[in-house]
DNA sequence: CGTTACCCCTGGAGGC
DNA sequence: TGCCTCCAGGGGTAAC
């Protein structure tokens, strides 16, 4: 499943090809993803020039620039999306549901379980659409330490395994990189958010930007006119301490790795090491 | 305002 | 071997 460094390292896979170029076409081949594919999607951004390829949390953005104010295409990648440059005319697979068709190279949307999203937005700007505005803060930004996120938690009563998954508070913190930021720092996946010391906050906000810039790294250096995304593992060469590990032996202490739900969905820790 | 339930969809896993 | 059922999982939305 992609999460911030999967939907980055997709970005900086296109930047060397795509911005300057004017859209030839669109094709749509599916009604609908997470949304309805609507048909201003296939129409208003053909004949204009692809400006800038932007990314705010897990959404890709793409600046599409006119001189009657221009627009934007809004795309996540959900579950099992991914992006890839191909041949104009390479056939499409069976979930392949969207070519964007630039000169000489066509980007393609794969999605077996459609729960990606691919919409067009008028307008110059796009920060402020009703998906974006309500986003946190960007992992990697300068704003984003240990004092904002002993702020942001003040108020939250939730484990903070949960917490750090909620886009309303940090974008791009998907199940594996809160559950790998966790065990390096330490902390119970358990803890309500709220009792998280200044220190921890610290130490949390260092392993999540670690965990995050390391796997951009890994999957940065294999970027070729391919744009990963399927994010299976080890496809970012991120060592997986406790991810998908239950059962199996913590690398620090030897205890079985440990797994339960939380949220309705799967938490791996060491209940030794995390406290 | 914070938290929770539900829904979208399909491939893969497990049961028989 | 093959068919059927179950369900994870991001995240938006509605409801509590």
């Amino acid at each position: 499943m992609p999460e911030l460094p999967e939907v980055e390292v997709s970005r900086l896979g296109l930047l060397p090809y795509l911005p300057g170029q004017v859209l030839q076409g669109v094709s749509l081949r599916a009604p609908r993803l997470r949304h309805e594919l609507s048909p201003a999607l296939a129409e208003r951004p053909v004949g204009r020039c692809l400006k800038r390829v932007e990314r705010r949390g897990k959404y890709l953005l793409f600046d599409f620039e006119s001189e009657g104010g221009g627009g934007w295409i809004i795309l996540h990648l959900g579950m099992s999306g991914s992006l890839r440059l191909v041949p104009p005319g390479t056939p499409p697979g069976k979930h392949d549901h969207v070519d964007l068709h630039f000169p000489g190279r066509t980007l393609r949307y794969r999605d077996p379980r459609r729960f990606g999203t691919l919409l067009w937005v008028d307008g110059p700007v796009v920060l402020d659409h009703p998906l974006l505005a309500p986003l946190g803060v960007e992992p990697l930004s300068d704003a984003f330490d240990g004092a904002w996120l002993h702020q942001a938690l003040r108020r939250r009563q939730a484990p903070i395994k949960q917490v750090l998954m909620d886009a309303h508070c940090i974008v791009g913190v998907g199940n594996i990189y809160a559950a790998e930021s966790l065990f390096r720092s330490r902390i119970s996946p358990l803890t309500p958010a709220c009792r998280l010391s200044r220190q921890r906050c610290d130490r949390l906000a260092a392993t999540v930007r670690e965990v995050l810039a390391e796997s951009i790294a890994a999957g940065g250096s294999s970027v070729r006119d391919y744009v990963h995304s399927d994010g299976g593992a080890g496809s970012f060469q991120l060592i997986v301490a406790v991810y998908d590990r239950e059962g199996e032996p913590c690398q620090v202490c030897g205890g079985p790795i440990r797994r339960i739900t939380q949220g309705g969905r799967s938490t791996f820790y060491c209940p030794r090491c995390q406290r």
